[in-house]
DNA sequence: TTTCTGACACTAG
DNA sequence: CCTAGTGCCAGAA
């Protein structure tokens, strides 16, 4: 019956999911997390993704920047957690990035 | 099957 | 510190 093939999206779904409040991790450790997968394939995964029980505000890039497009929300939100951004709006990856590890 | 496109990452200037 | 160029994987046309 192959129920459903645990496709590459839940995998992804799955890690973001993890990432405990007030953390963040970036596309590329998402990717690398939830089985090797590229940053790119993240970016499209959320981007398609209409589950609200998602935290995707808690991925950012490499850089700690947000993506255009929900960049606003994104920072409104991160902020509503205490997670640490500078004026440029980028998020200190040093302090709040998550490794996976424990919360 | 080929080509284009994108919520990315990394290196060089 | 910032901008460009290149590589990347996967889905859509």
């Amino acid at each position: 019956m192959a129920a459903r093939p645990a496709t590459v999206e839940e995998e992804i779904l799955a890690c973001v999911r993890r990432i405990p409040r007030g953390r963040v991790m970036t596309y590329g450790d998402v990717g690398e997390y939830a089985g090797g997968r590229a940053a790119r394939t993240v970016g499209r995964v959320l981007s398609a993704a209409s589950d609200p029980g998602v935290p995707w505000h808690r991925v950012v890039r490499a850089d700690g920047s947000c993506a255009e497009p929900v960049r606003a929300a994104q920072v409104e939100r991160l902020r509503a957690e205490e997670v640490p951004i500078d004026r440029h709006n980028r998020v200190d990856l040093a302090a709040a990035r998550w490794n996976g590890r424990r919360r």
